[in-house]
RNA sequence: UCUUCAGUAGCUCAGUCGGUUAGAGCAUCUGACUGUUAAUCAGAGGGUCGUAGGUUCAAGUCCUACCUGAAGAGCCA
C-alpha cells in the first residue's frame, strides 16, 4: 500500500470530491453481501458512524476477505463515491484492504447483535467499541471540555488539590488507606495501636474524599476555582448511583453567598446540558432511540426552565402535607429529619416536576463547615434534587468565623488537629464564601439517559469489583 | 450492609406438577444469492443447567450454604 495520510472516518463522512483516493484504519463491524460485492462497515471510533467499504469480488480474491471478520482491524484504501445505496451518503469503493489485527469470530466477544449492558460490563476492556460506549465515552469527553470551558470562560482557575491526604474530617464517608507499610508485619505500640511513624508520610494517609477544603484554600486566594478530579469512598455502596472512584467538580468562589452559589451551580449544569445538545447530536440521538425515548425532551426541559428554590423546611410542609392528603411514605417526616430519598423523589418527580434547589438545613444534619444562620437552627446548604438521579449537586455558604467553625467543629465532634491550616484562613483575611460539589457521573448520567452509574464511567470501581 | 429477583449453548432467553435423549432465536461454521443496511435463505456444530452439599426410586426443576449479577433501601456525589 503506498504511503498516504490516514484519515478519519468523521471527516471523510462529510467529504463530496468524489473520486478522491482516501485511506481509513478502524474496526470491523460487519461484512455481509455475495459472490459479487461484499460491504463492509467499517469504524475508527470518530463518530457514532461507520463508513461503508465496499469490495468488488472482481477486484478482491474471496479468500483474501476471509479475515475481514467482525471485530478486525483493517485498513482500506479506495475511492471516495456517492453511495447508490441507501443508508448512507458517501461509501468507499476498495481497491487495497489490508489487515493490520485479526479477530478470531469463534472467540471475539462482541457479536454485530445488540448485547445486555450487564454482558458489556463483564467485557469492559472491549465495550468501548460498541456503538452504545462510543458514544457515551465520547459525551464524556465533551462533557469534560464543557466543563473547563464554562468555568474558563467566568475566569475561574482550575486547582489541583491533593489525591493523598492525610486529614479526615470531611465527613464525607469512609476512606481507602495509602500505606507502604508491611501489611504481613505491623508494628503496634502498647495500646495495640499501629505506628505510623515509619509509614511513607510518618503518619496515616489516604485517598480524597473531597478535595473542598483544599479548594478553599485556593479560592481564598485566587478568587474562584474549581477542581475537577478523582475521588475516592470505600463505603460499602451497592447502587446502581455509586461508585468508589468517581470524579467530581468542585467550584469554590470568595464572596459569592448562597444565593450566587444557587445561581453558578443552576447556570453551571445547564450550560453542560446546552453543551452536550450542541455538540453530541449524533451520539444523543441514538442514546435517546435505544435507550431512553424521552432523553432529549427532558434535557431540552431542563435547559428552557428555572430550577425551583424553596427552604428545607417549606419543603417538609409540602411533604406534611402531602401525609395529610394521604400519601405515604416509608420513612416519617417531620422537621429535623433528613430527606430520604423518597421524599426528595416526591419533590421533584411529583409535586414540582422540575429541578428542585433545597437550602437551609437543620445543622444537625449537615457537615461543621457550613455557614450557620441567625435563627441558630440552620446552615447554609444547598442541594440540587434531579429527576431520576436524585442529589446531584451539594453544596454551601461556608462559615466564615473562626469562632463559629471551630465550636461547630467541637460540637460534631470533628477533629480539627489535622485542618489547622484550614482553619488559619478564617484566622487570617477570612471572608464569605460558598461552593459546591458535583458528581460527574451523575451529571454523565443524566445527559447520557444511562440509568446504571457503571455504563457512564470507561472502568468503574465498586465493592468487590476492580477488574481492567 | 439489608430486602427482593435472577444465574440453562458464545449472547438473549424458554424449560409445565420433580419423570425418557436439554429447547429456541441470534452469533459462529458450511453452502446459496448480482448493491447489502443488525441483509436474506438452507444446513451443521455447540451444554459440568453458577459452586458445594442435601431430599428423592428419580433434580435444570425441591431444600441449605456460598459465589456472581440486577433492582430497591441505607450512606452519599
Amino acid at each position: 500500500m503506498e504511503k498516504m495520510q490516514r484519515e478519519k472516518i468523521v471527516e471523510v463522512l462529510t467529504r463530496v470530491d468524489y473520486g478522491a483516493s482516501v485511506l481509513v484504519k478502524g474496526w470491523v463491524r460487519s461484512r455481509r453481501g455475495n459472490k459479487t460485492v461484499q460491504f463492509i462497515v467499517l469504524n475508527d471510533g470518530s463518530c457514532m458512524s461507520g463508513i461503508q467499504i465496499v469490495a468488488d469480488l472482481n477486484v478482491f480474491q474471496e479468500e483474501a476477505l476471509k479475515k475481514v471478520t467482525t471485530g478486525a482491524c483493517i485498513a482500506v484504501q479506495g475511492s471516495l463515491v456517492a453511495s447508490p445505496g441507501k443508508g448512507q451518503q458517501v461509501e468507499l469503493n476498495a481497491s487495497n484492504i489490508e489487515v493490520l489485527g485479526e479477530a478470531d469470530p469463534m472467540t471475539y466477544p462482541l457479536q454485530k447483535k445488540g448485547h445486555s449492558l450487564e454482558y458489556l460490563r463483564e467485557i469492559a476492556h472491549l465495550r468501548p467499541r460498541t456503538n452504545t460506549f462510543g458514544a457515551i465515552f465520547r459525551m464524556r469527553h465533551h462533557m469534560s471540555m464543557a466543563i473547563h470551558q464554562f468555568f474558563h470562560e467566568r475566569g475561574f482557575f482550575y486547582f489541583h488539590t491533593p489525591i493523598i491526604t492525610a486529614s479526615d474530617c470531611e465527613g464525607a464517608g469512609q476512606m481507602f488507606q495509602v500505606t507502604t507499610l508491611n501489611l504481613y508485619d505491623l508494628k503496634k505500640d502498647e495500646s495495640g495501636s499501629i505506628d505510623y511513624s515509619n509509614d511513607f508520610y510518618g503518619r496515616q494517609a489516604s485517598l480524597t474524599v473531597s478535595g473542598q477544603l483544599e479548594g478553599e484554600l485556593g479560592a481564598m486566594a485566587l478568587g474562584s476555582i474549581y477542581t475537577f478530579g478523582p475521588t475516592f469512598r470505600a463505603e460499602n455502596s451497592n447502587t446502581p448511583r455509586h461508585l468508589s472512584e468517581f470524579w467530581m467538580i468542585e467550584p469554590e468562589v470568595a464572596f459569592n453567598e448562597i444565593e450566587e452559589n444557587m445561581q453558578l451551580a443552576e447556570d453551571f449544569i445547564k450550560y453542560c446540558i446546552r453543551w452536550a445538545l450542541e455538540h453530541c447530536t449524533e451520539d444523543l440521538n441514538f442514546l435517546s432511540s435505544m435507550y431512553d425515548k424521552e432523553l432529549l425532551e427532558r434535557l431540552r426541559f431542563v435547559v428552557d426552565n428555572s430550577f425551583v428554590r424553596l427552604t428545607y423546611t417549606e419543603g417538609v410542609s409540602i411533604l406534611e402535607a402531602a401525609v395529610a392528603n394521604g400519601h405515604t411514605f416509608e420513612y416519617p417526616v417531620y422537621w429535623g429529619a433528613d430527606l430520604a430519598s423518597e421524599h426528595e423523589r416526591y419533590l421533584v418527580e411529583k409535586h414540582f416536576k422540575k429541578p428542585v434547589i433545597l437550602t437551609d438545613y437543620p445543622k444537625e444534619i449537615k457537615s461543621f463547615y457550613m455557614k450557620q444562620n441567625d435563627d441558630g437552627k440552620t446552615v447554609r446548604a444547598m442541594d440540587v434534587l434531579f429527576p431520576k438521579i436524585g442529589e446531584i449537586i451539594g453544596g454551601s455558604q461556608r462559615e466564615e468565623s473562626l469562632e463559629k467553625l471551630e465550636r461547630r467543629a467541637a460540637e460534631m465532634g470533628v477533629p480539627t488537629k489535622d485542618i489547622w491550616w484550614y482553619l488559619e484562613t478564617r484566622k487570617f483575611g477570612t471572608a464569605p464564601h460558598s461552593g459546591f460539589g458535583l458528581g460527574f457521573e451523575r451529571l454523565m448520567l443524566f445527559v447520557t439517559g444511562m440509568s446504571n452509574i457503571r455504563d457512564v464511567i470507561p472502568f468503574p470501581r465498586t465493592p468487590r469489583n476492580a477488574e481492567f
